[in-house]
DNA sequence: TGTACATCAGTGAACGCGCGTTCACTGATGTAC
DNA sequence: TGTACATCAGTGAACGCGCGTTCACTGATGTAC
């Protein structure tokens, strides 16, 4: 760990982890190539060597939180309700990924690398989701899509119409949507600390409401 | 809307409308005081005369969110499936307060005004959302929470239990927070654009997923 | 109706700060022969 | 095994920038009498 020699040894696996360090403690808008440095013990440009700039370092991370989402899902069960608790757990035990992934005006959501990982964490998510129905929905190809992230503000897209392609909107499809949402949704919630009074460890609280969408609230 | 006099007439809302743009523009993350002086056409330092600081300003500018939640939220038909709707249809249409408001690292979250603001909307949302059962869940008072927002990274509070008071965890709270699970994390994977592909309107495709949610994906 | 005065809202210059990025550099490493 | 050399990784000074906040100020408004 000393710093002993001119080179680092993995630099670049030092400051990736002090992102995620340093996100932690102040959240993605705080986050600043200087103190990456800073905390890897290195020079402010030397982070420049390895990402080319913030941008660049960003995707690299928001990469990296794919990949891990990709692994937790593919090392469950497979089944429903664990295939949820997964995601609520990754999202809570990787908080900084969790964030950095979903915000794509932070990093460059068009990288091939990313878009890559992107995709098998999509496949994996619906997968498992997906576990409950006999016909899963495999997880549909990336389609060039223009990403409504941030500086583009014509978002809502006024040409969209349901079921565009024959079945598209298929309960399989909304019932992998709902999933989804309640998982990303439960996490986010609990993140953002707008659970008060939530006495529960997440996992379990996560169970129950998996459980209530397996079933219905009707 | 000319500046003519020395005196702005309403630059407090001027503000906070500018506030709103510019967040819409490039994220909260982005946002400057200096950049919104600069929107409402007076000196950088005037804002500082209606909200003090920074987080001042956030905090008027989510308690104002709050409340239009709490309108929106009121004024619908109290069905289920619409008061979901309704929920993602306000984080669509009022993007940059759904931001703020559920990012309290940006703003002071103990507030009184903000906090009574939560609080209304935290009552019209388990109204709204617990109508599909018979005895609906009053949102229970806000008990001086130790907020886990940001600066605090103890957050895991490993003191919790299921079940800490009777009844806790019910089948009518579970479902009332899979509801809200559902509406929020819908309404976040839509703002990041991590719906590619979805070809529908988004309040659509909500009212599917919510479908799903009220008859059970089992 | 007029005048004095207090209060309020906005001005503009100034402060110190941390940032991303650039640049010429140098020490370390690895490869060719 | 030794030497020359190219490549790589990190340095440290410097740049220009926008920021939040402070300060003494001034113009406008409203109230007391």
């Amino acid at each position: 760990m000393a710093k002993r020699s001119y080179h680092h040894g993995d630099l670049r696996r030092a400051l990736l982890d002090a992102t995620a360090e340093a996100i932690g403690e102040a959240g993605p808008a705080a986050l600043s190539l200087r103190d990456l440095a800073r905390r890897a013990g290195v020079s402010h440009a030397a982070p420049m060597h390895h990402f080319g700039d913030k941008a660049g370092l960003l995707t690299a991370f928001a990469a990296e939180g794919f990949d891990k989402l990709s692994a937790e899902l593919s090392a469950g069960s497979g089944e429903f309700l664990e295939a949820g608790v997964a995601y609520v757990r990754f999202a809570l035990a990787h908080r900084a990924h969790f964030e950095v992934m979903f915000s794509p005006g932070l990093y460059r959501a068009e990288d091939a690398d990313l878009a890559a990982a992107r995709q098998r964490a999509r496949r994996a998510l619906y997968e498992g989701l997906a576990a409950m129905r006999a016909r899963p929905d495999p997880a549909r190809p990336d389609p060039a899509r223009p990403d409504p992230a941030r500086p583009d503000p014509a978002r809502p897209d006024p040409g969209r119409t349901v079921g565009g392609s024959a079945g598209e909107w298929d309960e399989t499809r909304a019932a992998g949507l709902a999933a989804w949402s309640v998982a990303h949704g439960f996490a986010t919630l609990w993140l953002s600390g707008a659970l008060p009074g939530t006495s529960a460890a997440p996992e379990d609280a996560a169970r129950l409401v998996f459980a209530r969408l397996r079933d219905g609230v009707g």
